[in-house]
DNA sequence: AACCCGGGGAC
DNA sequence: GTCCCAGGGTT
């Protein structure tokens, strides 16, 4: 099994793998780190735009360092999981003062925002070295592969996991980026989640799981989490001279982290308390879902003669919204 | 080990 | 609706 599966995942992702990504076959640091991190629990189709918008607004890494993290978040509102786009731009910062990227999977780790698999995917594209990712496509490919029978939620499972991932990784280092982008490309195209196509897999021969037909049964994993819900008032308030928007930033840490947005209220009286005796605009309640609750929000619209409210933030003109990180509800709210 | 952090694609 | 996604950071 060791020596036999990378050949032939090799093999395979030469003819068969996804060679049209933007980032395919790029080993250049600053590419591959830009696309590793956006793909972070990130579908391919969505970070396409994102990626391209990035590179041309920020061609390398020193761009990216010298750039104020407004602008950053700015250019990633929408994409989610905003401590990406802060740690990123740490990240930069430090590539800078280094000179440039570190050239192994340890010192690469050590950086803001890259974890072990992020580390190990950069090494092995950029600079063959030989550890491997570990990412959900990989652990679907190894517990079908192995019929491993564990939770891989668990994190004795996660170590055994690791190690049985570097087993497998090929002799020949400069083998490492077909090999790295060929697991990914067979979780994602072939050994997907449900209904996996193993007929045309390459290493099918090889699988436990096919053997056993219980493709359907792993990878095991328990962790069912339970949802919340949180309800907000959203104040949509509108300068009357010239409809500037009165938005804050949100907080460093938590949901939104650096976003712009409309002042969120705990209970409707408290948002009216602002606009004594003033009529609002009620818009249609927004339904927002995030992994671990779901949001409802009571957008209130109203106008505000003149001067500013006594609430934080500023007034941002139409046409400076661009510049602004907005989140997606947001951003579909003001149409 | 448990929890937090978005948004959307695919079914 | 549910599951998942080229996970990492914090507590």
């Amino acid at each position: 099994m060791n020596t036999e599966f990378a050949p032939l995942l090799i093999a395979w992702q030469r003819r068969h793998g996804r060679h049209e990504l933007p980032w395919s076959g790029s080993r250049e640091p600053y590419r591959v780190w830009l696309s590793e991190v956006m793909l972070q629990q990130t579908q391919v189709a969505t970070v396409r735009a994102y990626y391209a918008r990035f590179l041309e607004r920020f061609p390398d890494v020193h761009a990216l360092a010298a750039a104020p993290l407004d602008a950053v978040l700015a250019l990633w509102a929408g994409l989610g999981y905003y401590s990406r786009a802060r740690n990123l731009h740490a990240c930069a910062q430090a590539v800078a003062a280094l000179g440039g990227f570190p050239r192994t999977a340890a010192e690469l780790e050590q950086l803001p925002g890259i974890g072990r698999s992020t580390a190990r995917a950069i090494a092995a594209f950029c600079f063959d070295e030989r550890l491997s990712i570990l990412d959900g496509n990989v652990k679907r490919v190894l517990a079908r592969l192995l019929a491993f029978e564990q939770d891989t939620a668990q994190a004795r499972a996660q170590r055994e996991l690791w190690a049985l991932a570097d087993a497998l990784v090929p002799t020949r280092a400069a083998d490492m980026p077909a090999y790295t982008q060929g697991l990914m490309d067979l979780g994602s195209t072939l050994c997907t989640p449900r209904q996996p196509r193993c007929g045309e897999c390459p290493v099918a021969v090889l699988c436990q799981a096919q053997t056993q037909g219980r493709q359907a049964e792993l990878p095991v994993k328990s962790r069912r989490l339970t949802r919340g819900r949180r309800e907000h008032w959203w104040l949509w308030l509108e300068r009357a001279e010239d409809q500037a928007l009165w938005l804050q930033q949100r907080p460093a840490k938590g949901v939104w982290a650096g976003l712009w947005t409309l002042p969120l209220f705990d209970s409707e009286p408290e948002l009216q308390a602002l606009l004594p005796g003033q009529a609002l605009e009620l818009l249609p309640r927004i339904e927002h879902a995030l992994t671990h609750f779901d949001w409802v929000l009571h957008p209130r619209r109203a106008r505000w003669p003149q001067g500013e409210p006594e609430l934080p933030g500023r007034w941002v003109a139409r046409e400076e919204l661009p510049r602004y990180g907005l989140p997606a509800p947001l951003r579909k709210l003001l149409g």
